[in-house]
DNA sequence: TATTGTTATACTCTATAACTATA
DNA sequence: TATAGTTATAGAGTATAACAATA
């Protein structure tokens, strides 16, 4: 087994859950990524945006232009927060909790054949692995130029 | 466990290494996807772009796009297919085979950092479990509306 | 001084549809 | 008829830098 083997397998798993993801949302005008950000929202109810780029990870701006189309089609709501002026923070509307809805079942197949195509032991010890190579792989470095 | 741990913990650890890629490839002015292509190449020799496509795996026409940047830059050249005249290939020029062997160097280290986070069989169990879940999201299957 | 967010800007990847050329 | 590729086009995600407002 060669070094790259790691780092294509991941690749071409997570495309492929990426590509079936995205067309099976289209339908309802959504992708996959800003389902992730739908679904923090759904988890964290009202997080500033920092927050949200922090937890998908993602970057300030472009959550700040998801969150700008999500909040034109009706679907999130953008206040500032309550005592930290200078941010702002985001929540599903009620449009926007029924989209979220809709969409998680119509991903329940794609992720219950992803389960189903293991046994019950090996999805735990799949998800640890992956958790343990993405804590390495987030870790701070120090640059060695 | 719940379901949606496995999708998202695949998704977090495949960001985690593709903007590490990404950061690290950025001084030798090559995206970790454009990386994938070069590698496609060096693996084939040379490919159709339909080969290539269903290799990375992605489109025709975003590899068309891919490729077309990477010949203005001098790395890949195209060519007529000797015997099918319809088909394109594509191959590393000489300084395109230069710069693969340059970002095989740089990407050394997030592949063993990978690699040494886990025990030796953890990575093979990895690969394997990556490989079947993959394997079902890209069977093909009968639509049911 | 540091942090949060915005704006402007640019690049890359993705993908569909209509098209040409060839098999 | 089907296939390989091109072109036009559009949308989405990514990210940096300069900036204003606030902590």
């Amino acid at each position: 087994m060669t070094e790259s083997e790691l780092p294509m397998a991941l690749r071409a798993t997570y495309l492929a859950l990426h590509r079936r993801t995205d067309a099976r949302f289209a339908p309802y005008g959504v992708t996959a990524d800003q389902f992730v950000l739908l679904a923090t929202l759904a988890r964290r109810g009202t997080p500033t945006q920092r927050e949200i780029a922090r937890h998908m990870p993602s970057d300030p701006s472009t959550v700040r232009a998801m969150l700008a189309l999500l909040e034109e089609r009706g679907l999130v709501q953008r206040d500032r927060h309550p005592t930290d002026l200078r941010a702002r923070t985001a929540t599903l509307t009620t449009a926007g909790k029924r989209k979220f809805q809709q969409l998680m079942k119509a991903g329940e197949p794609i992720r219950a054949e992803m389960v189903d195509s293991l046994q019950p032991n090996e999805v735990e010890m799949l998800v640890k692995l992956l958790r343990k190579v993405a804590a390495s792989l987030n870790t701070e470095r120090v640059s060695v130029g």
